[in-house]
DNA sequence: ATGATATTTCAGAATATTCCGAAATAAGGA
DNA sequence: TCCTTATTTCGGAATATTCTGAAATATCAT
């Protein structure tokens, strides 16, 4: 596929932000191109188009079909299979952050949920040390549940909570009497 | 320092989540030692624990620094410097979280809003493909400006409302009439 | 100043990751 | 079946990152 300058920057820059995020400069450059195009992409015509190798796309398909961020399709009278890109944002940035608590998060809750359990054996650690791993442990099964929760949400819901930003802090307690006050609030 | 070997359990696992999430292995494993250890280390105590170079301590600790998760402290009666990790883990994940938007997203941003302008110049770029650029813009912005606005709130309001999880979405729109339908919503 | 201690810098070694290209595998059509 | 085309696997080359150890710099006390 023939790149616009500007297809082509889109496509650099995405490919420079991957990798700061833990994907390879290809991987995310296969997204970035294939959401520029908007249409499915045989891996031959990828390869060509970013000058890597054919088998360098094959890999990083399959990295990308992990995430959950592209789909395969065909077309008939061709028989290789085609690319398309997840173009719905939410939808992908939801599939993407699913598969990185379920890799990397929910891993690390049990790891340290195993560091509690064998701290009652260890009698060379001490109790305050304990409760910090503990607080550890809390805290991002907190923020783990809270995910759980909000993933659930309808996109439109989730989009609106966010639009609506901190506007949402002052809904917070709603049981509470009403008060006419009506001041900002934090100082 | 010493080291029990659930402490060290726990600064391995910490050092391997790390390294999925950018930072090296030496820096999260530091960071975890920190936490862990509850007290103020010198550098080189740090490097003996790890089994590190003291200088690969002093280039960890100064991007602990420039993430704004440890602190400098002093002992009396002893010149070196010692470090000491944020325990509180709402803070360090602030800190982190604003660190990152600050050198990731902003760029980022501001990379995709120079691509659309000069998109206007570009005559091989379809409508479509601009379009795309711009969702992609516009889905950034608006968790950026989500972020921007959540990460002013005190503390406990955001504790509260992660505690609340799903439950704020059904105050979302306090002023429309209240249906008595019940139903579960998505299917 | 001089010496003792603390910290940082930096070149290059060690290690890890990414990528290519050849070979293997799979799948379709004659 | 055999030929053609599509895809994947994988050893190792290319590249990038991390880490070390030595040297340079800084800080403090005498």
């Amino acid at each position: 596929m023939e790149l616009s300058p500007v297809m082509e920057s889109f496509i650099l820059h995405w490919g420079e932000m991957g990798s700061r995020w833990g994907l390879n400069r290809t991987v995310a450059q296969i997204y970035a191109l294939l959401y520029v195009a908007g249409r499915p992409l045989p891996a031959d015509e990828i390869a060509d188009t970013l000058k890597v190798a054919r088998s360098n796309v094959s890999t990083s398909i399959r990295e990308l079909q992990s995430w959950g961020v592209i789909a395969r399709t065909h077309e008939i009278g061709d028989r290789r299979d085609h690319f398309a890109a997840e173009t719905d944002l939410w939808a992908a940035a939801a599939r993407v952050a699913d598969a990185r608590k379920r890799r990397e998060i929910d891993p690390t809750l049990a790891a340290l949920a195993r560091c509690l359990s064998d701290a009652r054996t260890d009698d060379a650690i001490g109790k305050d040390a304990v409760a910090r791993i503990r607080a550890m442990h809390d805290f991002l099964e907190t923020a783990s549940g809270w995910y759980d929760e909000i993933r659930d949400l309808p996109q439109t819901k989730l989009e609106t909570l966010m639009k609506m930003g901190a506007k949402v802090a002052r809904l917070e307690a709603p049981a509470k009497k009403p008060k006419k006050k009506k001041g900002k609030g934090k100082g």
